[in-house]
DNA sequence: GCACGCATGATTGTATACGAAATTGAGTTC
DNA sequence: GAACTCAATTTCGTATACAATCATGCGTGC
């Protein structure tokens, strides 16, 4: 049930564990991913190490980790920022996912064994589980790892690290960029692509799939009215 | 014409450039695509360090980009080593790039200005020389940057990144699994797609690039008989 | 009163020192 | 002579100290 916030000390993970550049890596991309952390929170690298207990070596090495997979923003001399996707970055997340992801889950229906099947079906439910609860964060995660997962089985380890990335970017672009209306389809479409995966048929996965993304992209407000602050310093910093 | 290697000092470089963590990991990600550090070599943190004359903190930096970018391979109390793809690794990097790159060069034969055409013209040109004057690696090297110009082109900075990833180690995987025969249909292929670019013909572009992978598996030698060295610790290590 | 410049403080960039892990080789034992 | 043990050495992992850079606020001059 493990749940936790960086901020609030319910829990006194920071000081128990053993944490190497890799563990704080992902556990802050579990934070950004749930939007514990939103856009444009400065990581201070202090104030990260005095956190999980550890020296700025290897906070250093985690957010160094977590900017080449677009999640911070290193600025030179000023620090480490959760990134702030710009509506071309969006649009250009989502074209690759469209990319990789249809064929992605064609391979994935063909490969799919009862236990992948049992793994997505309870991570639906985990899914459903927290948006009743209200844990809006959790359930966008969820919602991600489902897709992940998805790469995983059509055992493709290395197009399951873009599509990890991907996901993780549009979480960010969700932040920024998701228009209320129409909240709750996402497990519809879930729902939809684990029947396709039950009767294994890769064509209509693949369909459902680029539709899912489709319909994710038309969930957005992409105008460039809202454009992302540029020029006068991230527009008040937060 | 500005070309030296790691090994030899032909050149002072390393004590008049002022080197970051960036640069230096382009530097390497160069020599390893080259083939200059083939795969399985060793990266020694103080040898790095005092050949670029510069402290180990930066090159831990770059050996860490590289290490995400699947480059080099890093080993706990080791090191860090020249990554060597194994034959599943090889497969999942052309299975990607075929997801990726027809369409892309699709999407790049629409947008194709003529600046952008003259700049793939001269890449195959230099590719020609290089071929001509023996300087294999370098040959490599620039026919890789134009499957990454032509990324450029689409302007899809997020799968263009992607892109150059996987044909960096797609320079790794021919390095280990290149079969001799049938040698330079390399630049044919890439004069046929540089046609179709002319004639913004993107369904032409996106068959080319499909086929022009295909080709390019095909003469690879991944029958599973030639399996790395896993056991005996890198067999003799290099 | 406004703007510019300089000093101060805070934060990151880099180097180095120390500790930990693993490899290596010699020495010993069976 | 072969195999094992253990110390010595090398190399990486982490922390910390110092330098450089940028933001901030006060003071001065126009």
């Amino acid at each position: 049930m493990q749940r936790w916030s960086l901020a609030q000390s319910d829990m006194n993970k920071f000081e128990t564990k053993h944490w190497t550049s890799d563990t704080v890596a992902a556990d802050l991309e579990h934070a950004i991913h749930e939007h514990r952390l939103p856009p444009g929170t400065k990581l201070g690298e202090d104030e990260l190490a005095e956190a999980y207990g550890i020296s700025r070596t290897i906070v250093r090495a985690a957010l160094l980790a977590l900017s080449h997979r677009r999640l911070v923003e290193l600025k030179r001399n000023r620090g480490a920022f959760v990134a702030q996707p710009t509506v071309r970055d969006a649009r250009e997340v989502f074209e690759a996912r469209a990319l990789l992801e249809p064929r992605t889950a064609h391979s994935a229906a063909e490969r799919m064994t009862d236990e992948d099947l049992a793994l997505l079906r309870s991570n639906i439910a985990s899914e459903h589980e927290a948006l009743d609860a209200g844990e809006n964060g959790r359930a966008l995660f969820l919602s991600g790892q489902f897709h992940v997962e998805i790469a995983r089985i059509a055992d493709q380890t290395t197009v399951q690290g873009f599509i990890s990335e991907l996901i993780s970017r549009s979480s960010l672009i969700i932040a920024l960029y998701w228009r209320r209306r129409a909240a709750l389809c996402e497990t519809q479409a879930h729902h939809a692509l684990l029947d396709a995966f039950a009767n294994r048929d890769g064509d209509l996965a693949e369909q459902l799939m680029k539709s899912h993304l489709l319909d994710l992209v038309a969930s957005l407000d992409l105008r460039n009215v809202t454009q992302p602050p540029t020029s006068l310093r991230e527009a008040l910093k937060r």
